[in-house]
DNA sequence: CAAATATTCAACTTTATGGTTGATTAATTA
DNA sequence: TAATTAATCAACCATAAAGTTGAATATTTG
């Protein structure tokens, strides 16, 4: 009964943005613009190469999204996509808070009776 | 100038949350409140030890807590570090969003000369 | 056209992850 | 006290992830 699709779909986003290299070359992304993928590496202390997987991974996670003039590729945030988190979190703080509070209810005495 | 504990903080949360056994757990606890460690495990196929070690991981990412009585130990859901990550998204969203403001703003064309 | 540049592809290494089984520890119950 | 039950620990395996280097593929520029 549980939508796999989803659940895989899910996983992979927030896979995605459990590595801090991924989630910086995100928020440089959201505060500067588009950039190419040289652009982007050349702040990090690691290989051309390392960069360039990383943004596949966000591409293939939707949340970049890739613009390619001749020899340069142009990437750009596209955090459309962080709904399907977010609605997860809220959904489950929303089934945990209401446990909470009916177990509050319960403790205090119900006074219907 | 970036917070490397908050930065691992983060990614041990949202590495927690990554994978479908883990959010599976959480959601079961939430749902139906405190579970002892076997009994949580009677719905997954796999073993008692596979589910204990995804508790573990849950329990350092600080998203469960575990009470023993005797030989049997209550797993409960708490999901107040859920906070950390909410904030995250919220600010990389807002950001995002004040860029493309900022862009259709510069493509209307400034009415300010 | 030759050299330089931007990027990816392929192969490889190391370490992390998710799972297994078997043994161990501690608490309960018959 | 012996047997059962709840859970973890330890060692292991297979696969995935994150990085490397070197070669290949286009595109641009001198």
């Amino acid at each position: 009964m549980v939508d796999d699709y989803l659940e895989s779909q899910l996983s992979e986003l927030i896979k995605s943005v459990s590595d801090t290299t991924r989630r910086q070359l995100l928020t440089q992304l959201c505060q500067q613009g588009p950039q190419r993928v040289t652009e982007l590496a050349s702040c990090y202390d690691m290989s051309l190469n390392a960069v360039s997987k990383h943004i596949k991974i966000l591409e293939s996670a939707q949340l970049v999204k890739r613009t390619t003039y001749g020899r340069d590729h142009w990437i750009e945030a596209d955090l459309h996509r962080f709904e399907l988190i977010e609605n997860w979190f809220r959904q489950m703080k929303s089934i945990w808070e209401l446990r909470l509070e009916a177990l509050d209810r319960t403790l205090t005495g119900e006074k219907n009776d």
